[in-house]
DNA sequence: ATGCGGACCTGTTAGC
DNA sequence: TGCTAACAGGTCCGCA
């Protein structure tokens, strides 16, 4: 599920349910996620407020008073806001129980995801010092891109994605903001223009903008139990959709393989 | 410094 | 129909 959208998509939907509210107990049914979740984050958590659900790149940082719970929903994690009571199922790992008659469970089928708690200032840990700037400010410019871009060979598709450059730039999007500026996903960063870059982060933000305004990607996992789908999916132009026809000159999209990652694009749009 | 591949883990699907 | 392999929205880490 999660890329920068739907993470932020995450944020707004638990936010006005758990700020304020008072942590009561804190339930851990399975701590080894991407790195095992600390075995004091009941001591921790129980009895602290939290004062605000903030986003960094694909972090939620859920503050309290004494410190800070760093969530990353990894590949597969969501997080939900349900009554307490909710018997939960095979994947919920965790659940922080409120005051109210609710509490924030935590679910992730492949593990990829983290919970770490830390009472120094968020923005200083380790995960998140180096992380890039963020894609919807007026620091990710043309310009900005241009400037870190001169001696670098990798594919701009890598480029992109990487966190140290710009956050949030997951698969999808890469794939969507290249095939709206035009670029093929194989281009070497070093050569592309500033005009280009130009295009490339302009369409970085509208593809993250209009994936937000509606409510994310689905693509599988997230269709089913009452988890409503995002509605992203239906203006894709490009990714999942190869050998099907170019929506805007109706040759057919390819498939390649960049590392590990599948990438989408029309060769006749992007060049 | 940069770039690449492997690692983490489970579920779903494509292919035989 | 059933088994196996490949692949999936992320990203850190170690090595060349």
């Amino acid at each position: 599920m999660p890329e920068l959208p739907e993470v932020e998509t995450t944020r707004r939907g638990i936010a006005s349910h758990i700020t304020h509210h008072c942590i009561t107990d804190v339930i851990v049914r399975q701590r080894q996620l991407r790195w095992p979740i600390p075995n004091n984050l009941r001591k921790n958590l129980t009895g602290q407020m939290i004062s605000s659900v903030e986003r960094r790149g694909k972090y939620l940082l859920l503050r309290m008073q004494m410190g800070t719970l760093l969530v990353h929903l990894g590949m597969s994690g969501s997080l939900r806001v349900v009554s307490k009571s909710l018997p939960p199922e095979k994947h919920d790992h965790v659940d922080i129980v409120f005051d109210s008659k609710t509490a924030l469970r935590l679910r992730d089928p492949r593990r990829f995801g983290a919970m770490l708690w830390t009472t120094r200032d968020p923005l200083q840990h380790k995960l998140l010092k180096d992380l890039g700037v963020e894609p919807l400010t007026e620091e990710f410019s043309a310009e900005y891109l241009f400037h870190l871009s001169r001696h670098r060979k990798v594919a701009i598709k890598s480029f992109i994605m990487d966190s140290h450059i710009v956050v949030g730039v997951g698969n999808i999007y890469a794939n969507e903001a290249l095939f709206l500026a035009g670029i093929r996903p194989t281009v070497a960063t070093k050569r592309v223009s500033l005009q280009r870059m130009q295009k490339l982060v302009a369409a970085i933000k509208l593809v993250l903008k209009n994936a937000i305004n509606s409510g994310g990607t689905t693509l599988r996992d997230f269709t089913r139990g009452d988890g409503r789908p995002g509605y992203f999916r239906q203006q894709l132009n490009v990714y999942d959709r190869a050998g099907e026809s170019c929506k805007q000159c109706a040759s057919t999209i390819k498939c390649i393989r960049q590392g590990q990652r599948a990438s989408y694009y029309c060769s006749h749009c992007q060049r």
